[in-house]
DNA sequence: TCTGGGGTCCTATGCCGA
DNA sequence: TCTGTCGGCATAGGACCC
């Protein structure tokens, strides 16, 4: 059972209706989650679709479900299944490619109502966020539950979508809760009730029980959030080491000191790819690491970001997965340092087996305005000079304005494998 | 069923210097 | 000088989240 299961029996007493709020004193965390985001969007501009199975996919053989309407969800379709089992599922849902400039437009749009209400916003993903409202509502003269049909109305009439709000007194219950308010609902929590809210659920409604967790919390016969609150934290550890057993613990005595966190720095920056057929020829491999590289250093400097290590992930055809890591010295944000060392860990992890998915992430992430050291004889300042033009000129004239020629139809098989630290002036990026 | 892509966090292990 | 230990860092892997 996850934690968007809808409201378990016994739980109908939180759910805001027309004749009826639950006390929402103290309830000072809101979690808003919209529902079905991206399916939700898409059908703004199809509203024929509406009462039918709608289903947001990739068109790769290899691709998953991104998002399902609820008449989808009725025939067994959710988010991550195979394309291939949602279309066996549903035959004749609606498979709609997905936008994903449009889906960051009104994300930020929704963003930009909650943080009208408060300035205390922590956007988890595209489409939640959680909304400390504790010190705006003296000031908007509302009550938390008030706040939450606010929002909703907002975001109804202004984007055209549905979301369901979860109000509590911690942030971990203000998310089941919204969980349990799908679809377009809204279900509070009142602080006194916590414990009797919480302890009838299964151990997988807690944040971080996924499958393997909780096998092993099963297998010391623990079904219930109610059993883990019961169970001293050192039995626990035994099962899932000691950070989850202390998290655990706290969470299921409705324990949560997190609070609402507005700007949390970025630790990592990746991309991957899973090719459509396995591929193992190193000339393939290297001119996808050349474009996930461009990818990865655009995103940092669009964000103002170097970062000290490079890392692959290279998933196998037996779906075997190794990560290989390399520390540089000074911080990057360019793509040619990314795709050199990139390319090195390649060579020194992959021996011509099949590979199926290949990934390139930076992290240990620094201000790119923080004091870089230069070495001397290098020449990423002129690499980098060389990719912030081509910065300029995607910015002005669109993402295909400019490749690396190896990246071009008909470009060189093999990017040049010469390392950068001798010049040679930008010959390979071809801009224009 | 046959498994995407973007992330975060935790744990184990080995190395190195104090 | 040798040895043990401890903390910090780098690396690899895995679980989990949306």
């Amino acid at each position: 059972m996850g934690r968007n299961a809808g409201l378990p029996a016994g739980h109908e007493r939180f759910r805001v209706s027309a004749h009826h709020t639950p006390d929402d004193t103290g309830c000072g965390l809101l979690h808003v989650d919209m529902d079905a985001f991206f399916a939700a969007v898409e059908l703004r501009t199809r509203p024929e679709l509406a009462d039918k199975p709608v289903i947001v996919a990739g068109a790769g053989p290899r691709s998953v479900v991104t998002s399902a309407n609820y008449p989808a969800r009725e025939f067994g379709v959710r988010a991550a299944m195979p394309v291939a089992v949602a279309r066996r599922l549903c035959p004749h849902a609606v498979f709609i490619p997905p936008t994903h400039g449009l889906y960051g437009e009104v994300s930020r749009g929704v963003m930009a109502i909650f943080r009208e209400l408060t300035p205390l916003v922590e956007p988890l993903s595209l489409d939640e966020a959680f909304l400390d409202v504790s010190g705006a509502l003296r000031r908007l003269r509302a009550t938390p539950a008030e706040l939450a049909e606010l929002v909703r109305r907002r975001v109804r009439d202004e984007h055209g979508i549905t979301c369901s709000v979860g109000v509590a007194g911690v942030k971990f219950v203000a998310k089941l809760a919204s969980g349990m308010a799908k679809p377009d609902g809204v279900v509070v929590v009142p602080v006194a009730q916590t414990l009797q809210f919480l302890h009838p659920l299964p151990i997988s409604a807690l944040w971080g029980v996924g499958k393997r967790t909780e096998e092993s919390l099963r297998r010391l016969g623990l079904g219930t959030v109610a059993q883990i609150a019961a169970t001293p934290p050192q039995r626990l550890r035994r099962a899932v080491g000691a950070a989850a057993a202390e998290h655990l613990h706290a969470l299921a005595n409705g324990r949560d000191e997190r609070g609402v966190v507005v700007d949390a720095p970025d630790k990592s920056i990746g991309a991957e790819r899973t090719f459509d057929t396995d591929q193992r020829d190193p000339a393939v491999l290297e001119r996808e690491l050349l474009r996930l590289s461009e990818r990865v250093a655009a995103s940092l400097r669009a964000k103002q970001l170097r970062g000290r290590t490079v890392s692959i992930k290279v998933r196998f055809a037996d779906f075997k997965t190794i990560t290989r890591a390399r520390t540089l010295s000074p911080a990057t944000d360019v793509a040619r340092v990314i795709h050199t060392t990139a390319v090195a860990l390649l060579t020194e992890a992959v021996a011509g087996a099949e590979v199926r998915l290949i990934g390139v992430r930076v992290e240990g992430l620094t201000g790119a305005g923080e004091p870089e050291q230069l070495s001397f004889g290098r020449a990423e300042p002129r690499w980098r000079e060389a990719e912030v033009a081509a910065d300029v000129a995607r910015s002005k004239f669109g993402s295909a304005a400019v490749r690396p020629a190896s990246l071009l139809p008909g470009g060189p098989a093999r990017p040049p494998r010469r390392a950068p630290d001798h010049g040679g002036g930008t010959g390979n990026s071809g801009i224009g």
